[in-house]
DNA sequence: GTCTATATCACGATAGAC
DNA sequence: GTCTATCGTGATATAGAC
């Protein structure tokens, strides 16, 4: 096994357990545990924790951006980009219900421990928002595209919030129905500081040739 | 100084070092630093530190149903005090941009660890949602008044996770922008399994006694 | 009720053998 | 690259003087 497999060992064990544990409640012991080597070992790997936090985090960016680019090469359609991003909820529904969001709950702990990540973790949303923003904006909509993605942000950060607190068994998936509802009337709702007749959409569905 | 006051001076101090640090990575020397009494006295009020978040808790559901009793008594429309829920995000804008929402992270927190206390920290989210959900009764919503409620909950936890990640000027406003526009809209939409016509409003502004 | 002093332990981090 | 052994620190928590 050679010292890349071990680091990624480390960097793959750290980032499940910050985020089921938290990142200050996680030690040394606990990672070199999950990945059972000794502690004197792990530092040869990583000198400090903060390391080991800043290369979670960029784990979780290119995870992220392939995920993203996978959404955009998957269809052309923005809204069904979009719609793939907001049922992100219900395919992570009980990681959610038991750890809450990996990108808020990080996010809303760095900031507490006033750490210096904590600009890297809000990353991780500005990758998300910035994706989101685009698609709005591929829908005409790019005159409000980057508030309709920071409010879906938001939208699904508060269902992972109460998912986590409440872990009730219709509550997800309705409030997904009304997200999903919330971005067709969106679709179908003429752009602000456009005058209705004018230019709607400036992506349209091709003649036959959508997958979906 | 009697010994009342300083247990609540620790109950206090301990209250704002939870919501600004979080609970794990507030220690004794903290609160004992923040009070300016010495450890050893500490362990006088409080044996653990788990009693120290039981009492910290207790407080804060103490403090939150006299919030929501002053709502309630300072206007008969529910409405007008479901608005007041909303305008939180304003009232603390700058808080919340720094520290989060004391409810929403405390509950997400204490899942991460498996806390014990857990629950009565979700039973805070609990007085929110009951509340809010008599007042959608009594505006005639009975039937999905819990939906609406935990709706309106998710709505505000989201703006609050994003506002912190992000801290921009016109976020906060924006959104409860929209929050209030859908309370409107709620207000104004015959309720779910009801037919048109049918009972409306269970509650209705009186003729002239009303404050606003 | 408040203090000082101390016990005990886990943590992050280092040194050096293999 | 991996290990054992260990240091220094700060944490919770206790004991006992005042």
């Amino acid at each position: 096994m050679g010292s890349k497999a071990t680091r990624q060992q480390i960097v793959d064990a750290a980032d499940l357990l910050f985020y089921h544990q938290g990142y200050a409640p996680t030690s040394f012991s606990d990672i070199a545990a999950a990945v059972q080597i000794s502690r004197g070992n792990f530092y040869y790997h990583f000198k400090t924790k903060d390391q080991i936090l800043d290369a979670v985090i960029a784990a979780r960016l290119a995870k992220t951006e392939q995920m993203l680019a996978g959404w955009e090469s998957h269809t052309e359609d923005p809204a069904a980009r979009i719609r793939s991003f907001i049922d992100i909820l219900i395919r992570n529904r009980s990681d959610i219900e038991r750890f809450g969001c990996p990108v808020g709950t990080l996010s809303a702990e760095l900031a507490k421990l006033d750490h210096a990540s904590q600009a890297e973790a809000v990353a991780l949303f500005t990758l998300f928002r910035s994706w989101l923003a685009r698609q709005f904006t591929l829908l005409g909509r790019s005159a409000d595209a980057d508030a309709l993605a920071l409010h879906l942000l938001a939208r699904s950060q508060g269902v992972a919030t109460l998912a986590n607190a409440f872990a009730e068994d219709s509550f997800i998936s309705h409030e997904v129905g009304l997200m999903h509802a919330w971005l067709s009337e969106i679709i179908n709702t003429p752009p602000p500081e456009t005058a209705p007749g004018g230019p709607r959409l400036k992506w349209r569905p091709a003649a036959s040739g959508g997958r979906q």
